[in-house]
DNA sequence: AATAATTTGTGAAAAATATCACGACATTTT
DNA sequence: AAAATGTCGTGATATTTTTCACAAATTATT
């Protein structure tokens, strides 16, 4: 499983990365450096350094990083030359929005299938993905080994522990509930409410600088 | 502004913590240990208790601690007795999909105003929330100091200058767009296809207990 | 009343992350 | 061809965050 050697913080960055430079890719542009990529993606450019320095010496001393090499580099180490598929479970409100969103554009993740208990959207398609009923797990998932999380809280531990049990070990979970997982199971949380009310916190607690 | 040598990690918990509180509180428990919260939060138990301990000895030993008590701490140092008033800007399939959410349950935020370019939705309510045209935002925003910004990437850095120019100081940035701003700003970025690029990297990457 | 079991709060240590600052080298300019 | 400029890669340092581990206090049990 290659050298884990990368900080768990330089990971989550990577496709940050990779994203800019697919975009200056696509201006044209054939060099970068930290500090142009810094004020991109508001990261200094020393931990930018720091970042690439642990996959070796991808730069130029006074010239900066050729972005199509660079590019090329990120493709294969982040897997993009194979495509993984997402099931995505609950098409409600958050979940249609997902659905719609063609996460596909400079990515290699594709969310092909869709999971919920409310008869009235299983079997219809939301935008070419196809709504199963959530019965139809064992069948329909078909290897699928990540999954979206969009359903009511209440119902987040029952449905985590089918997609368990069906072979899911990745899931990325919407529901402000905590869920429970084996150890062989890695759970992202995005708790949009406690994004938002930290957001807040932070606003009244933490003067900014007057400019 | 009170002292703000709370870390921030601790900042970014307590809303979280808050919630779980007023679960257990609304289940009618009475106390709770600094083990049982680490298990319903997924945190580990002696950082809860050093996030408490910023401010102050609110725990008994050998007991754990009181939930009302608890809530009500947080409830004040959280400020939920005041409501924070929030406008969302772009309400498209992701922006309708927060306004179709009740952030207020157990909350002191509320989204009470919208914005949008397209003249379909302009005029329009959405869950009782009013859409307004992006141009009159100096009209409408109305002191308004945090907006959640869910418009196409390419909007992103032109609507977050007109924001800024109306006052508001918070943004919760959902697109991809890493957007640039005045010292005096703050914004926290939600970036969902790097949330899924980055678990689909750590699955490869990074192997967990076989259990 | 004595003993056992809990559980906090926190010093101290460890781990993770970010930043500084500069030598070395490449490019660009004069 | 020399000088000036730009930029990387990284050792060293600083900062932040997490975790360990235990005395002290409280509660529960016998
Ligand atoms: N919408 C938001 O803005 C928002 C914000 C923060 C958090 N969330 C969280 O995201 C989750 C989804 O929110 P939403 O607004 O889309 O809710 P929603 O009610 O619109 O969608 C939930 C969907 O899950 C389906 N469902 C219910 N039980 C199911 C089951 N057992 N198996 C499969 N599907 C089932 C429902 O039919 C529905 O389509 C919730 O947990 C919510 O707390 C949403
Ligand atoms: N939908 C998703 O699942 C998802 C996932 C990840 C990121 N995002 C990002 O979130 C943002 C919104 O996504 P979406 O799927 O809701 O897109 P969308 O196209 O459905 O919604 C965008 C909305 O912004 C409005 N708009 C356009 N220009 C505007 C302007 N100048 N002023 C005000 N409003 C304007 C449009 O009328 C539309 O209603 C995008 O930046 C997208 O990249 C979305």
């Amino acid at each position: 499983m290659e050298q884990n050697k990368i900080p768990q913080a330089t990971a989550k960055r990577l496709p940050l990365y990779y994203r800019f430079l697919n975009n200056l890719n696509q201006q044209g542009k054939k060099r970068v450096s930290s500090k142009e990529l810094s004020e991109a993606v508001k990261v200094d450019s020393a931990t930018i350094r720091r970042d690439f320095s642990y996959f070796g010496a991808l730069g130029k001393k006074g010239y900066g990083y050729n972005v199509e090499y660079l590019l090329g580099f990120f493709r294969s180490t982040l897997d993009h030359h194979e495509i993984t598929e997402v099931a995505l479970v609950g098409a409600g409100n958050l979940g249609t929005a997902f659905l719609k969103y063609s996460f596909m554009k400079n990515n290699n993740i594709r969310i092909t299938k869709a999971f919920d208990a409310d008869s009235n959207k299983v079997g219809t398609d939301i935008d070419g993905v196809p709504v199963y009923h959530i019965d139809e797990l064992n069948e329909k998932l078909e290897g699928t080994r990540v999954a979206i999380l969009t359903v009511p809280a209440s119902e987040a531990d029952v449905i985590t522990e089918k997609l368990v049990n069906e072979g899911v070990n990745g899931i990325l979970n919407f529901t402000p509930a905590r869920i429970t997982v084996p150890n062989h199971v890695r759970v992202h949380h995005i708790d949009l409410a406690v994004e938002l009310q930290s957001l807040v916190y932070f606003l009244k607690h933490y003067p900014l600088d007057k400019e």
